[in-house]
DNA sequence: TTCAGGATGTACT
DNA sequence: GTACATCCTGAAC
């Protein structure tokens, strides 16, 4: 079922973790976009100097941070790039996950479209490994930039899930096998002082 | 297979 | 003006 405003209104590491292994649903023209998370990062405002909003700043770029749990944060980076965050924590706690990487499930064909411009068979090998392992890759296949800034997650165009059949497509057997997460240091966040080694950074574990 | 460098716009100093 | 929660290309190995 869909993962509701309870879930998301919990310790931003929890929901991190508890977000491996399910799929975010983006619905374009009436059509499901379904892509498994398999890595994110926590960040948290109150501690965190990585974080945009670190020390509850207020600007007019992270409002949606401060928004109720299951709202999106979407910004745009270095200048041609956008990041998805789900924001977590009771309303006026700047705390989000950033998911940085996922597998095509739902209509890989639609995604490897808004991603390269041609079909998921056209692609070239290296190109299909490393299809959605960056924050950068989701959004441009999953067509999502500061359109959806502040977007609910409640909704029926974009949400997360746990099974595919809530979506009207069969779970491959290798998703309901078990899996371990390792936990490491964040990506791209070299300015952040002591916050550069919190072990915030969650994977799907090979 | 790895690496350096460039692309590119916005937020904030 | 500077830095940025990144990605792609092309060259070298």
């Amino acid at each position: 079922m869909k993962l509701d405003a309870a879930f998301y209104n919990r310790d931003t590491c929890q929901v991190a973790r508890d977000l491996l292994g399910r799929y975010l649903v983006r619905v374009q023209d009436g059509v499901p976009l379904v892509v498994r998370i398999t890595e994110t990062e926590a960040y948290i405002g109150r501690v965190d100097k990585a974080c945009h909003a670190y020390n509850y700043r207020r600007t007019p770029r992270t409002e949606p941070l401060f928004a109720p749990p299951g709202t999106v944060y979407i910004y745009l980076i270095y200048g041609m790039y956008h990041c998805l965050n789900l924001v977590t924590e009771p309303e006026g706690e700047p705390c989000a996950v950033l998911l940085r990487g996922g597998q095509a499930r739902g209509n890989p064909d639609l995604l490897a479209r808004n991603r390269y411009g041609k079909g998921m068979g056209q692609l070239s090998p290296y190109q299909r490994k490393h299809f959605l392992d960056g924050p950068g890759k989701l959004c441009r296949a999953l067509s999502l930039t500061r359109a959806e800034n502040g977007a609910s997650l409640l909704g029926d165009a974009l949400f997360v899930c746990d099974r595919l059949e809530d979506v009207g497509l069969v779970t491959p057997p290798e998703d309901l096998l078990p899996f371990s997460i390792t936990a490491g240091p964040r990506v791209g966040i070299d300015y952040a002082e002591e916050a550069v080694h919190f072990p915030w950074r969650y994977r799907i574990a090979p």
